[in-house]
Parts: C-alpha cells; structure tokens; sequence
DNA sequence: AAACCCAGCAACCGCTCTGTA
DNA sequence: ATACAGAGCGGTTGCTGGGTT
C-alpha cells in the first residue's frame, strides 16, 4: 500500500556508488550544474538536492585535485587567508584552484588538531614540572571562551559569541606556551618534533620569501600583496591587552616576563625578529614561526583585522 | 596476527542567503 | 513586502585506512 510512497520519500545517505556519479553527470551534461532537487523529483537518484550538489562540488566537478596532499604553496595560502578572512573556506578556497571549500576546512581542522596535540604534550611537560611546586590556577580553567568577532572581508561582527574551544583537548589540558627549544628539545614524539620542524620550515620559507607573489589571485592583484607588512594585522605583542588577553592572571606569579627563560620568547618587541633584519630572523627563526602557528582562536575577541576589500 | 588508535576524508545537518513569483 | 524554494556555507559527525602496540 505505502510501498511505493515510502520508496518515493526513501533518502539514500552515505557512500556515492558509480552509478549514481554517472547520473549526476548526465544530469550536469544536460543541465548544467543547477537544478539539484529536480533530480530527486524526477525520480533519478534518491539523493537530496544538497547532497547531489556536495557531491557535484567536492568530486565529480572537473579540475579538482582529489586525494593531492596541499602543497607547501597552498598551506601558505591558506595560513595568510585564514588569518585575513577567519573560516570562510569557500572564500578561501576560491583563491585555490582545484580545491573544494571542504578541502580547504578540513585541511585546517586537521592543521589545528596537529597544533593543539603538540601543544598539548608540551603543556602536560610544563605541568608535570610545575606540579612539583604549585599548580597554576589557570591550568584548570576549563574551555577558553571569547565573544568571536568575524574577520571576513566585511567585517561584520558576528552576532552570536562562539566557544574557542580545542579539539584533542579535554577540559583539564588547557593550552599553555612554551618556548620552542623547550618544545622541540623535550619529550615530544619524534613524530611530532618532526610536524613542528615541517611547520617551521614552511614559515621560515614563507618568512625568507619576504613577499610571495599569488598570481592566480585576482582580488590581490587590486593594490593588495602578501607582503610581510601585512602580517601587522595579526596582533602582536605591544598591543596594550596582549598578554591581558592572552593570560588573564598575573603572569609574574609564574616568572614569567620578557627577563625570563620560559617567558615568551616568541613576543619580541616589534623590529627585532618579525620584520627585522637578517640577522634577527636567524635569532630568532623558531620562536617567530611558532607565534604564526598559535590557534588563530586565540584572537578572536580582539578587533579584527582591516578588510582586504577596504584597503 | 589481532586489537587499538588516530588522522584524514567524505558526507550530512542546520542555518543563512538569494532570487523569484 | 512577503513567502517560498533553491543554493551555498560552515560546523559536525562518522567511516576508513594506515600506523602502532
């Protein structure tokens, strides 16, 4: 009796067979990528408009570099992007050809993941060490919240606060910074040493590139470049509410201070390492890098960034 | 060899935006 | 001006394959 209504309103979800790729480029080749929800209706596929559309989008589309890990280039990109545009990953992925926004969002979750673990078994070897005289009450603060302000092109501010929280963190393991000897010396995975010297080497490249040409990138070429200039829309250091903002406890109680060897050796004054000269660079290559690599989150309540598209 | 872990990826979900009647 | 449908986007989830124990 229902048999045939209940087949009508079936959703076939998950894995995509051949077959139903080959329906959907049929009806691509005939209609363009449009329409999604009609092959439904017509009866071709038991897919979802959406889902025939993702699919169109993040595989079947030509030109797509599937299953190509992101060269040192594209990571480059999308670090700059996403500090200037937060997680508009279409956006972002619209400055890489071949990749799909998915591709874009899940290469940075993997990114953040990777950054957080390191940072993590950094933070266990700090504890571990400070748990032998006081335990820092920050440490037990339980997920970072901040009102997050977007950093797309327009600038609006979002609406809504969103968490910034960690993933791979528990509640207990709170991010904490350590210097990068410190990080690179200890006990870190030898796996994980090596992911921290493949991202310094990315920035150092970046860094010694001083400005990386993006030809391809036809919003820059309208007055805008990936100069190192432009890395003052980070924030930095000698913002009034840095550390505030950053540490909101009395950082001296934990000796920690410009004077002290587990200070923050990445937050030199501005001209000593981030723009500076040769020499300061070489001084100080790991430390400024591993500034780039903190959780972009971590600025989120801070204004943003002047839009591209108002420069 | 088996069990387990985990990173990466593919796909779904819910919300917002946009075009049109 | 409004309602509706389709399209697009970002966040999240679940699966899979490779690596490790």
């Amino acid at each position: 009796m229902h048999g045939k209504k209940e087949q009508e309103e079936y959703i076939r979800k998950g894995q995509w067979e051949a077959e139903e790729d080959e329906v959907l480029l049929n009806h691509v080749k005939k209609y363009g990528p449009r329409d999604w929800s009609s092959i439904r209706s017509k009866g071709l596929l038991q897919r979802t408009g959406k889902s025939c559309r993702l699919r169109w989008v993040n595989k079947l589309r030509p030109n797509l570099k599937n299953g190509c890990k992101f060269s040192l280039e594209e990571e480059r990109v999308v670090i700059e992007l996403q500090a200037q545009f937060g997680n508009r990953w279409a956006k972002i992925a619209s400055y890489l050809p071949g990749r799909t926004d998915n591709d874009v969002k899940n290469f940075w979750s993997s990114r953040q993941k990777r950054l957080a673990r390191i940072l993590q078994t950094s933070a266990t070897t700090f504890r571990s060490q400070k748990n032998k005289t006081k335990v820092p009450s920050f440490l037990d603060v339980p997920t970072l919240e901040a009102p997050k302000f977007s950093s797309s092109s327009e600038g609006e501010p979002s609406s809504k606060p969103q968490t910034c929280t960690l993933p791979y963190i528990d509640n207990s393991e709170v991010i904490q910074m350590v210097s990068l000897p410190d990080l690179i010396k200890s006990e870190l995975p030898s796996s994980d040493t090596i992911h921290v010297e493949q991202e310094f080497t990315l920035f150092e490249n970046y860094k010694s590139t001083e400005q990386i040409a993006f030809p391809q990138i036809p919003e820059l070429q309208n007055g805008l470049t990936f100069s190192m200039e432009n890395q003052d829309l980070v924030p930095t250091i000698e913002e009034p509410c840095f550390i505030e903002d950053l540490c909101p406890f009395d950082v001296s109680e934990f000796g920690i201070g410009p004077q002290h060897p587990f200070g923050f050796p990445f937050f030199e004054p501005p001209g000593s390492c981030r723009f500076g000269t040769r020499d300061a660079i070489d001084n100080f290559k790991i430390s400024d890098s591993f500034f780039d690599d903190l959780p972009v989150d971590m600025f989120d309540h801070m204004d943003p960034p002047a839009s591209p598209s108002n420069l």
